[in-house]
RNA sequence: GGUCGCAUAGCUCAGCUGGGAGAGCAUCUGCCUUACAAGCAGGGGGUCAUAGGUUCGAGCCCUAUUGCGACCACCA
């Protein structure tokens, strides 16, 4: 058979990348492989939004994943990731607003039932948008069993949550003070609020104390409008300047209304006057004292945010309309004392920018404090851990300081709270089923809680709800669950992966998950966040149309470590094209040069015995063992790295072997065998070339699984696996070759050392002469290298010897660990030029026998370091002394 | 205000349980060497934020200070 090896003469990741991503997918690739004799591996997808669009947060999260998958992929686990999407309530539900406005309509106007249908049209429109942009990244996870938290079966897995949790009592309807926004008419999370700086008036209001004369309590406001709903006044409990007054009352102006003065520690003595007017109805912290104090609660506001009939001469009045007459008043009552300048923050709705108004409301609640327990302690045990281990402080301090959650929304896209009234006799039920009628009258005036629920309730259940739960005999679910990993931006540790523990843990009594990997955010390379409003943004999408989804991947890993930011810097997209380039490039030269694979496979099996895996030595010449074992440890370094999730490090790793030691080192050694004459000499190169940039490859295809495709497919055909599914290269004891690699790396320094030498002493590149190597070490070694060190124009002849005898007078010399090399360079040398190179060197030496000197003269060193690092010292001393003398004679003779 | 994090080369960042300061980019020098100039071979460049402490020894551990950031709470 034959095959083609041959690869385009350019990269350009156009030509193959979508191609490639297609055919994998047809060919079930993405599948598990359900196959029950193989341990089981699962990623649940973040759901990203369905309104969203890929971002580069998404990007990295992908890539981090896909990345985790395809490297359990060839290990042969039974492999899925599962990749779904977010009904995303608010965002969702004000674009389908947004596009009624233009249409000059409201969601009232028409309906629930008629509002839901077009929030489903729109979805379906617009919802797979964001899926069609994870493939062009490369991400392979299983299509077919992706989910929506709106589908049918996880709205039933919400509803069993519900119940469940309101059956044990976990759920609760409560009053509560919410954000609302009078605009959306909605209830808001504290997430959606954003503070604006505002200039507005700190307006000091005198209160007269009851039963003194002309003696008065003033308070500071931002809000007097609300004073007519104040139900007291309070003051630090410890401020000396009102201590007199707590417990005694005073008189609320335009109400005369008598309040009490009380002491509470939220009050801070040093804003203001010290004194706060106390007003539950309107405020978080008046809420949460007037619970503390008992008092009564007065609304000032109507429904619609306009005054209410508190006092009718204010009634109807826009509320900074009211805010002018009540302070006009209260100045002709002379209550009025000052008005200071202040800027302060306004809470505004993200979506509508309308103020926030904090409001008292029925909503529904879950206690969340025992729930937390177990899932604290699953933390705290190990059984989750997060990577990196930091942010388990973030999650334990949200955890161990929880509130209530509110998990009612006043919005109706989303999963209608399963709750039911009866109008007759007020009855609620709470039920799986859709309720007709009272169970406790039988009435059939029935109704459903008009709310839905909290987005956060339906993605806490998603490890789960995914793989069928509730029913807990679903193949996937037995399969799958509990997953191994969730992969996530720190910002959604306490929304998200907090209530996902909770959830599974309360539920299903097992751990969602196993690792937590939290990765950085990415930011601009100014280091700001990307924004829509910044317009700092980068689309990975122009990215991969410019420079390939392999390109892209690269750029948001390379020399970055889980748990910290990214800087994104554009010029990575240079770095990571010309790596990919640089493969391709040394690709074809290989390829283009190969041996039939018939002589190639009949090499491989003389010199590799697949059963005890291992080399044999005799069939392979120095460098080959040398980039052999360097690639045998790549292999064993790369596989903990990725087990250990340190993903940029792992990458850096591939990097450096595949460009500086493969390429620029052992490419360039074997060209001269490669265009021998001798076929079982170019047999055997093209055997190792093939060998190690195929395992190079392999470790490289997780995160560049574009171009490590379309290379493997030309390379020599063992077997028609493709890359995604060939298996992770193993460590191997019998592919070490030790001695071999300490040898190669001091020949590395030799040449370097030659080309240094004749540049320093002006020689001419072309200049050959001989090369005394000394030596008793590495004689056969340097015997192997004759050939290539003669290629490189070092030497017309290489002369091996055991002692220093007939070595020329003037030979320069180098001085390695085992060798030392002469080169007799009489004639073109300058003595002087050789003197000062050698007074440098003895220099450098003498320093270096100074530290070791000092080192080992150090009492504490000696006596309370470990030893190997002691005798380390010692032996360094001894080689750098010997060293020392050896330039030291020559220099003496020199001169 | 509470909690946590960060500060290392011009830039972006690595640096393991304390034991001679690293990479990539940028810069400089020399090369159009038959896979690759999107390249090759070399070089320069750092008081590891500051001040103390522990230790024989600190980029790493402890304390304080400064600057920056994140999350939570709040801003009468």
């Amino acid at each position: 058979m034959s095959y083609d090896h041959k690869l385009k003469d350019k990269y350009n990741p156009k030509d193959f990348e979508e191609k490639i991503y297609k055919e994998t997918e047809e060919k079930g690739y993405f599948k598990p492989s359900m196959d029950k004799t193989k341990e089981s591996f699962c990623i649940m997808m973040p759901p990203p939004n369905v309104t969203g669009k890929l971002h580069m947060g998404h990007a990295l999260d992908g890539t981090i994943q896909d990345i985790l998958i395809r490297f359990k992929r060839m290990q042969g686990y039974n492999t899925l990731w599962l990749p779904g999407s977010d009904h995303a309530a608010i965002a969702t539900e004000m674009k389908v607003v947004q596009k009624l406005k233009k249409e000059g309509k409201t969601k009232y106007q028409i309906g629930r039932e008629a509002f839901l249908k077009e929030t489903w049209d729109w979805t379906h429109l617009y919802g797979g948008t964001i899926q069609e942009q994870q493939k062009k990244i490369g991400c392979s996870c299983d299509w077919d069993r992706r989910r929506f938290t709106l589908d049918e079966g996880l709205s039933d897995a919400v509803k069993e949550q519900f119940v469940r949790l309101y059956e044990k009592g976990l759920i609760y309807k409560g009053k509560r003070m919410v954000n609302w926004c009078p605009n959306c008419n909605t209830t808001i999370s504290d997430v959606e609020v954003e503070y604006k700086e505002e200039q507005t008036h700190l307006w000091h209001i005198r209160y007269k104390i009851k039963g003194e004369d002309n003696k008065y309590i003033v308070v500071a406001t931002t809000r007097p409008e609300t004073m007519l709903g104040d139900t007291a006044v309070a003051v630090h409990p410890d401020d000396e300047r009102y201590k007199d007054y707590v417990g005694k009352t005073c008189i609320l102006p335009i109400m005369n209304k008598e309040i009490p003065i009380i002491a509470d520690r939220f009050v801070d003595k040093e804003y203001g006057t010290g004194a706060v007017k106390i007003t539950p109805a309107h405020d978080m912290n008046d809420y949460q004292a007037g619970l503390r104090h008992n008092l009564e609660i007065i609304e000032v506001f109507d429904e619609n945010f306009k005054m209410g009939d508190l006092v009718p001469e204010y009634k109807g009045m826009d509320l900074l309309e009211a805010r002018e007459k009540i302070v006009e008043k209260l100045k002709e009552l002379g209550a009025l004392v000052k008005i200071e300048d202040l800027t302060h923050n306004v809470g505004k709705c993200e979506r509508c920018k309308t103020t926030i108004e904090p409001k008292i409301s029925d909503q529904w609640f879950v206690k969340m404090k025992d729930l937390a327990k177990p899932a604290i302690k699953a933390v705290e045990d190990g059984e989750i851990k997060f990577i990196p281990k930091k942010y388990e402080k973030m999650y334990f301090n949200w955890m161990n300081n929880i509130q209530d959650w509110c998990i009612s929304r006043q919005l109706w896209w989303g999963h209608r709270i399963p709750a039911f009234y009866c109008d007759d006799c007020g009855h609620i039920t709470v039920s799986r089923d859709t309720v007709t009628e009272c169970e406790k009258c039988h009435s059939k005036n029935v109704h459903q809680d008009e709310d839905t629920l909290d987005t956060w309730f339906s993605s806490a259940l998603w490890p789960f709800s995914t793989l069928g739960w509730p029913n807990t005999e679903s193949e996937d679910y037995k399969t799958f669950f509990p997953t191994n990993v969730l992969v996530t931006a720190y910002d959604i540790i306490t929304f998200w992966v907090s209530r996902m523990i909770v959830s599974s843990l309360e539920l299903t009594k097992q751990n969602p998950f196993k690792d937590v990997i939290i990765h950085g955010i990415v930011r601009d390379s100014k280091g700001r966040k990307m924004s829509k409003t910044l317009g700092n943004g980068i689309d990975p999408l122009e990215i991969v149309d410019k420079y390939g989804a392999d390109s892209l991947r690269f750029s948001v890993l390379s020399g970055t470590t889980m748990g910290n930011d990214i800087r994104y810097m554009p010029e990575k997209l240079d770095q990571a094209s010309n790596f990919a380039n640089k493969i391709w490039n040394a690709a074809k030269f290989i390829t283009n040069s190969l041996e039939s694979d018939e002589k190639i496979i009949e090499f491989y099996n003389k010199v590799y015995d697949a059963k005890t895996k291992k080399f044999n030595g005799e069939y392979l010449r120095l460098e080959d063992k040398w980039i052999i074992s360097k690639l045998n440890t790549l292999i064993k370094d790369i596989t903990k790295l990725i087990n250990d999730y340190d993903l940029g490090i792992a990458l850096d790793k591939i990097y450096n072997y595949i460009w500086n030691e493969f390429c620029d080192w052992y490419i360039e050694i074997c060209k001269t065998r490669m265009y021998s004459d001798n076929e079982e000499i170019r047999v055997q190169v093209n055997f190792v070339l093939d060998y190690v940039l195929r395992n190079a490859l392999k470790l490289l295809h997780p995160f560049m699984p574009f171009v490590t495709s379309e290379i493997y497919s030309k390379l020599v055909h063992y077997d028609d696996i493709d890359i995604m599914l060939s298996s992770w290269p193993e460590y191997s004891e019998g592919a070490k070759f030790e001695v071999e690699e300490e040898f190669i790396e001091k020949l590395k320094d030799i040449i370097v050392d030659i080309r240094n030498t004749r540049a320093t002493m002006n020689v001419h590149p072309s200049k050959k002469t001989k090369l005394i190597f000394v030596t008793t070490k590495y004689e056969k070694q340097i015997e192997e290298s004759e050939e290539f060190l003669k290629k490189l124009g070092f030497g017309t002849e290489i002369i091996i010897q055991k002692d220093k005898e007939n070595i020329p007078e003037n030979a320069i010399s180098i001085l390695k660990d085992g060798i030392e090399l002469y080169i007799p360079f009489e004639e073109l040398v300058d003595i002087q030029e050789e003197i000062k190179r050698l007074e440098d060197e003895v220099a450098k030496l003498e320093s270096e026998v100074a530290r070791c000197n000092k080192m080992l003269s150090n009492p504490g060193f000696v006596n309370k370091a470990p030893e190997t690092k002691v005798n380390e010292e010692r032996e360094k001393l001894k080689k750098y002394q010997e060293m020392l003398n050896a330039s030291k004679d020559r220099l003496a003779k020199l001169k």
